[in-house]
RNA sequence: GCGCCCGUAGCUCAGUGGAUAGAGCGCUGCCCUCCGGAGGCAGAAGUCGGAGGUUCGAAUCCUCCCGGGCGCGCCA
């Protein structure tokens, strides 16, 4: 397993704690920046977290572990100190940071990853727009979040499977097929129909759509869409491993199956004519239909079916990213998943928010059916794949997020995306200037035998890179993309300090070792492209 | 009425038990003999919606209240 200097500290640090305690600590300590620089590298809460067990003041606990840790740690730490209420203050020597480097190089492209044993198998279900319209703007903000959370999981040791759920069945769909018809003759669509313009265009492709009949009109029209919205999300960055098609579900007796199951295993009753499920013996808030009175099977029955096959395929976890608009479901489809035979944890919801689009400070109206949108494509035409991925995963997911589009044009040059991608081409023309023998030099070599003397401007860029491996597990458990951004934009104001005070081509005229800055720049470099690879978004190695 | 999400600087938002709460934009004032100025530095700007509680310690956890968004169908 790929280990990171920070995590052996920890380490160091627990031992410690736990030999001071008598026994392991409830919590794992905390390893943390401190937030002034008088107070060292690091700072952690062990004594704060062993004295009450130990009955003594936090602050004597802090001096026995910090005498400990600074025996254990040898010439790795300067000096320990005891602060505040307890905190004990790391304070790093430069052979520690010369050899942190070292290791986190050693690492190369694995540098930041999880460790896969530990891994789980994940399906993760987003976007699944109906297949009647071209992606929206929301749609937009779905698969920049559900993709980077992919990314993200993958590289924190998941194997991760992206699925798109295609409602391809039932009366959207037919309605879809009615509206193309109605176009197609030249008639305005039906009551509650499609009147986007993209339907009349959609007819227009469709040969002899005037004489088709609305199903088959449907079937044509979801393919066409369907295409569609694959090329968009291609352009977008986002490639799913299996579109899941509702009628599929239909046609091979999928929901027959499970309502036989659900039957056989008591979870289902009839009342006034139509079929129940008891979802409220699983924690819903009341009972839903199956099958209704006129023996129509409902929209919760597909996806039941669809979640069984999903139970099947034996996935450790399954994540569906729904709308904020469907999070009144997420009740009934726990209580199916149960009734199922799942366990409750192994299927996990995540709500999206909304996006709400400002045009010159005014919010628009985004309805499908009455055609006033903006498309994904529009966005991307508008500001481009790398602006609208960043501005898409910037805020947290459960936030609903104000784009404006009229600011995202005008500021495009003020955009934080464009300065996170401009430290990173700024790095590569250092190393261009530098020359390739230069470089590889500095990566080949023993790092940790370098005499440089790290100016705090290093120190600090140093203790940032490291801190990579945390914040891609922190990204990866707490589902939070967002992170990445913030992270990455710090990554790039350190860099910008570092490349203030300490000249990397000719550092030998100031005294400084060369080679050793080059590694840092490489490794700055790979973090920042490793920040915006994860959120989709391109490292440019000029601009 | 019930449920979910949100409320942090003028604006948009980070910050899921630690020290004097941060960033971007906007505002004020500085810095290009210098490896990329799409940059850097400094400053002004806060009752972390309110009130209780838990804790050595709360923006963070619990309870109640207020404000905003979204849901609450034999629709999908």
């Amino acid at each position: 397993m790929p280990t990171s200097p920070v995590a052996e500290l920890r380490a160091a640090l627990g031992a410690v704690a736990a030999e001071v305690r008598g026994e392991a600590l409830a919590d794992a300590p905390r390893i943390e920046r401190p937030p002034k620089p008088e107070f060292g590298d690091y700072s952690s809460n062990a004594a704060l977290l062993a004295a009450p067990a130990l009955g003594e003041p936090p602050r004597t606990v802090a001096e026995r572990i910090g005498g400990l840790l600074t025996e254990r740690l040898g010439e790795g730490v300067e000096r320990v100190e005891v602060a505040g209420p307890g905190f004990l203050n790391l304070f790093m020597s430069d052979a520690w940071c010369r050899g942190a480097l070292a290791a986190a190089m050693g690492q190369e492209e694995a540098f930041g990853a999880g460790a896969r044993e530990a891994g789980e198998s994940i399906l993760v279900e987003f976007v699944s727009a109906n297949p009647t319209g071209p992606l929206t703007v929301a749609s937009g903000r779905h698969a920049a979040y559900g993709d980077s959370l992919c990314r993200i999981l993958e590289f924190a040791g998941h194997r991760v499977e992206r699925e798109f759920y295609v409602n391809d069945h039932g009366s959207q769909v037919r309605l879809f097929g009615e509206s193309i018809q109605a176009r197609a003759r030249g008639d305005e669509p039906p009551e509650g129909g499609y009147k986007g313009e993209y339907v009349t265009e959609l007819a227009g492709r469709i040969d002899g759509a005037a004489g088709a009949d609305p199903d088959g009109l449907a079937t044509r029209g979801v393919e066409l869409m369907i295409e569609g919205v694959r090329g968009s999300l291609e352009r977008f960055g986002v490639r799913f491993d299996r579109f899941f098609s509702e009628r599929s579900l239909h046609q091979c007796g999928a929901l027959d199956l499970v309502s036989t199951t659900l039957e056989e295993r008591g979870e289902v009753y009839e009342h006034e004519g139509a079929s129940w499920l008891r979802t409220t013996a699983h924690g819903d808030d009341k009972d839903r239909v199956l099958e209704r009175s006129s023996g129509e099977l409902t929209y919760f029955a597909s996806d039941i079916a669809y979640h069984r096959d999903k139970l099947e395929r034996g996935y450790d976890r399954a994540i569906d990213v729904l709308g904020a608009d469907h999070h009144g479901y997420v009740g009934r489809m726990r209580a199916a998943w149960i009734a199922l035979g799942g366990e409750p944890d192994r299927l996990e919801f995540l709500i999206m928010q909304l996006v709400n689009l400002l045009e010159h400070g005014r919010r628009m109206a985004m309805s499908k059916r009455e055609g006033e949108f903006v498309t994904l494509d529009d966005l991307i035409d508008d500001i481009g794949v790398d602006a609208a991925r960043y501005f898409l995963v910037q805020r947290s997911h459960d936030t609903t997020l104000d784009l404006d589009l009229t600011l995202a044009r005008e500021r495009s040059q003020d955009n934080p995306v464009y300065y996170v991608q401009y430290a990173h081409a700024r790095i590569a023309s250092i190393l261009r200037k530098a020359g390739e023998p230069a470089v590889a030099e500095a990566v080949a070599r023993d790092l940790s035998a370098s005499t440089e003397i790290l100016h705090p401007s290093a120190r600090a860029l140093l203790k940032r890179l490291l801190e990579l491996p945390e914040e891609v597990t922190l990204a990866a458990e707490r589902r939070a993309p967002h992170r990445l951004t913030v992270y990455g934009h710090d990554v790039a104001h350190d860099f910008s300090a570092f490349y203030r005070d300490c000249r990397v081509v000719g550092a030998a005229e100031e005294g400084g070792d060369e080679g050793f800055r080059i590694a840092m720049c490489v490794l700055a470099k790979r973090v920042l492209a490793r920040s915006l690879g994860l959120l989709g978004v391109s490292a440019p190695e000029e601009m």
